[in-house]
DNA sequence: CTAAACACTGTTTTT
DNA sequence: CAGTGTTTAG
């Protein structure tokens, strides 16, 4: 039923009203957290629409897919059959480019390659160039290229600007790299805002044509965009200056990527004559977690002051849990989750449990299946990133993109067809000499000698195997991989398997099929070149089903715009929030604030901050030192020691209330700059180098163990213990508390 | 050519 | 510790 244009307005507050009814010229909302900033932008492309403008010339940008299906479900809601353009900035770049790309050249079935294939291109790359022992990782070559893109430098431009040695290698990959894709018909993530970006700068016509197109263009979280994205925006809006974007500095945390914060702050330099309106009331959270939010918030010096309001009820305060452990903090989290839930209070949905790092999640997984507490841990890629699917994704990209080298690469010996490493590299030779694709190459066989044997064979048998495949490119994306899945020989091998692993992988496969059917079921004329473009720019957040009756566990970053009733923050500690690599830097020290200020704003009603004693962290169990976070928080926070409570062993008490000098020396230590990681100097356990193996031990949180292995003197010696309960544990020596039970 | 055993290494955050 | 790359034996 559509709606009349009044009721778009009728529960909007006036400052809201203004933004949705703002016709044209360029307009900036700065919108602070929980200030219903998603609202005012549906209904503003709601409201442009009852005012007459066509849907073709309403451009919105969303920052995940998720966003964008959102925001498309309301506005049609609103104004039903509306076919505006609704979409992230990489979105918007691979559709510009396949509707568009043959103006530049480009074949329109290109595939998208992740950052996974990019490092796998970069170190081609640096094969290629003959540069191998250099101790640049393509990882970080990989992301010197995306950065370049980034600010629209091409291989020529980066070369001549170029200096040290670092930026001369990254400059002789970058050209290499960039030929590569080409001659793959792919592109990189960065390549689809690079390429649009650079094409409006150049292609003078097709930019006025697009510029027409979009008379109205919405932005949302424009704080976290890049000089890419900025030109996009930009090129759209020359002759048509109606731009909306919305933003708030303070939840701008996507630096390390590119995005600069300038954009948003500069708005009213690039449009003199813009429209500002300040949203800063909030809907979302009690007055204790605002009051904590921004508390928080206030101690970055490179920010503008800005008050978070609210009408809303007081409620519980916020509560910093400390615990002795990951572990305990884990499960003391369930715990508290649970008898929530039992008490009526919420239900398992309303929780959710951020981590500045997926590595967190897995004491939270263990801790909620033990307890029994239904989760969701929300990470996009995992399921598509498992071996058998990125397989199966290689025969289908090949099956779109007969020149994609890479996926031929990793789909032609999967099964094991007989061909190696060497054979590849004489198909390698012959393609590049004959500048043909490596498939095609595989169909000369009689032309490379060299190649012979089983490799030969199996060669052939792939070549044919794809040709065929390839008929049936305009079957339902299902039916594809299905026909792979057969065809191949790939679930044939699994099932001849047998291992539990394989069967698993077995249901992966068959999962991916269901996910494609899903796909293309909601909308028909979907193909397999959507469902291939859909998974590798999904994100996190896409993955998300709120419909579940479940805790959800993500990381910060993904929890950006989203709202829970409860929520924790995990291991908030020096190292961790804020991030090791930070703290030598104030300016990523106030990233990671907003990072922990996103967090804190996404509570509705109860907000926990957790920290603990103890972390594991990469098979060791280091000392944490809180957060300076948890140091800037109000007076009227609740801190609540979990430690002291139930379930810990006698060693832990003795341990906890004994010798002030050690534990001063902790408190010494305090807020200084010093990754969590790294030895503390002070803090040397004198016993260090006299421990030798086999004495038996006591660890105040393991118990009684055996020394079983020790290696290394002073700062890095580490000794190996077998406990009697919990396994085998390796500890720094200098600084793992432990009294010795008995000499060798 | 493959598979299995081993050594090494490196660690945020993501489209 | 885990994931990757390298070596080795078949």
């Amino acid at each position: 039923m559509p709606v009349e244009s009044s009721d778009l307005l009728a529960d909007l507050t006036f400052p809201q009203q203004e933004a949705v009814t703002h016709f044209e010229g360029p307009l900036l909302i700065l919108a602070g957290a929980g200030s219903g900033k998603t609202r005012v932008i549906t209904r503003r492309v709601a409201w442009l629409l009852k005012q007459g403008v066509r849907p073709s010339n309403i451009l919105a940008i969303t920052f995940t897919n998720k966003a964008a299906g959102e925001m498309k479900n309301r506005v049609n809601d609103l104004v039903p059959g509306n076919r505006v353009w609704i979409s992230t900035f990489h979105s918007l770049g691979a559709r510009l480019l396949r509707q568009y790309g043959e103006r530049i050249g480009l074949n329109r079935d290109f595939t998208i390659y992740d950052t996974d294939d990019r490092t796998k291109i970069v170190k081609q790359s640096l094969e290629a160039a003959g540069i191998d022992n250099v101790k640049f990782t393509p990882e970080r070559i990989g992301g010197a290229i995306g950065k370049a893109k980034n600010q629209l430098l091409t291989p020529e431009k980066y070369a001549s600007t170029s200096g040290d040695f670092f930026t001369r290698t990254v400059a002789q990959v970058y050209a290499i790299y960039q030929k590569k894709l080409r001659d793959s018909n792919a592109l990189d993530f960065d390549d689809l805002l690079y390429i649009p970006a650079l094409t409006l700068r150049l292609n003078e016509e097709l930019r006025a044509e697009l510029d027409a197109r979009f008379q109205f263009v919405l932005v949302d979280e424009y704080q976290d965009t890049n000089s890419a994205q900025y030109e996009i925006t930009r090129k759209l809006t020359l002759d048509q200056r109606n731009l909306c974007v919305v933003g708030d500095p303070d939840q701008s945390i996507y630096r390390w990527r590119g995005s600069d914060i300038k954009n948003i702050l500069d708005f009213e330099r690039d449009f003199p004559d813009a429209r500002v309106i300040t949203l800063d009331k909030n809907y979302r959270s009690t007055p204790a977690i605002l009051k904590a939010a921004s508390a928080v918030i206030d101690h970055n010096k490179q920010r503008k002051k800005k008050a978070l309001l609210t009408d809303n009820a007081a409620g519980e305060p916020v509560r910093v849990l400390t615990f002795d452990s990951g572990l305990h903090e884990a499960n003391g989290i369930a715990l508290r989750i649970k008898a929530a839930v039992a008490g009526n209070r919420f239900a398992y949905r309303d929780h959710a449990v951020f981590v500045r790092m997926n590595a967190l999640t897995r004491n939270l997984e263990t801790a909620f299946v033990q307890n029994g507490v239904p989760f969701q841990i929300v990470k996009g890629q995992a399921f598509f990133d498992r071996k058998e699917n990125r397989d199966v994704l290689a025969y289908l990209r090949l099956i779109v993109n007969p020149v994609d080298n890479l996926s031929f690469l990793r789909a032609s010996n999967e099964p094991a067809r007989g061909i190696g490493k060497v054979s590849l590299e004489h198909l390698q030779a012959y393609a590049e000499a004959n500048q043909i694709s490596l498939l095609e190459a595989s169909g000369r066989l009689e032309k490379i000698p060299a190649i012979k044997g089983k490799a030969r064979d199996g060669l052939r048998l792939f070549h044919k195997l794809i040709a065929e495949l390839r008929e049936t490119l305009e079957s339902p994306p299902e039916d594809i991989i299905r026909n792979v899945l057969d065809q191949s020989g790939y679930r044939a091998m699994l099932k001849a398997s047998g291992e539990d692993d394989d069967i698993d992988r077995l249901a992966n496969v068959e999962e991916l099929i269901t996910s494609a059917m899903q796909f293309a079921a909601e909308d028909g004329t979907r193909t397999l070149r959507d469902f291939l473009e859909q998974i590798t720019l999904a994100s996190d957040v896409d993955s998300w089903d709120e419909q579940q009756n479940c805790v959800s566990v993500m990381t910060l970053h993904a929890a950006k715009g989203l709202e829970f009733p409860a929520v924790y923050i995990v291991a908030m500690e020096q190292g961790i929030l804020p991030g090791e690599r930070s703290l030598a830097n104030p300016e990523d020290v106030e990233e990671e604030r907003r990072v922990a200020f996103v967090g804190m704003t996404r509570a509705m009603k109860e907000l926990y901050l957790c920290n603990s004693r103890m972390r594991d962290f990469r098979g060791q169990t280091l000392f944490a030192i809180p957060s300076m976070f948890l140091d800037e928080l109000p007076d009227d926070v609740e801190r609540l020691d979990q430690g002291a409570h139930g379930g810990r062993s006698p060693a832990m008490d003795q341990w906890r209330s004994g010798p002030r000098e050690a534990r001063s020396a902790w408190g010494d230590l305090g807020h200084k700059p010093l990754p969590a990681a790294i030895p503390f100097a002070g803090t040397n356990n004198p016993d260090a180098d006299t421990y030798e193996k086999g004495q038996l031990v006591q660890h105040e949180q393991y118990g009684i163990g055996t020394i079983s292995d020790v290696n290394g003197y002073g700062a890095l010696r580490k000794i190996k213990i077998r406990f009697a309960t919990s396994g085998e544990k390796t500890f720094i020596a200098s600084k793992v508390k432990l009294k010795v039970v008995t000499k060798k």
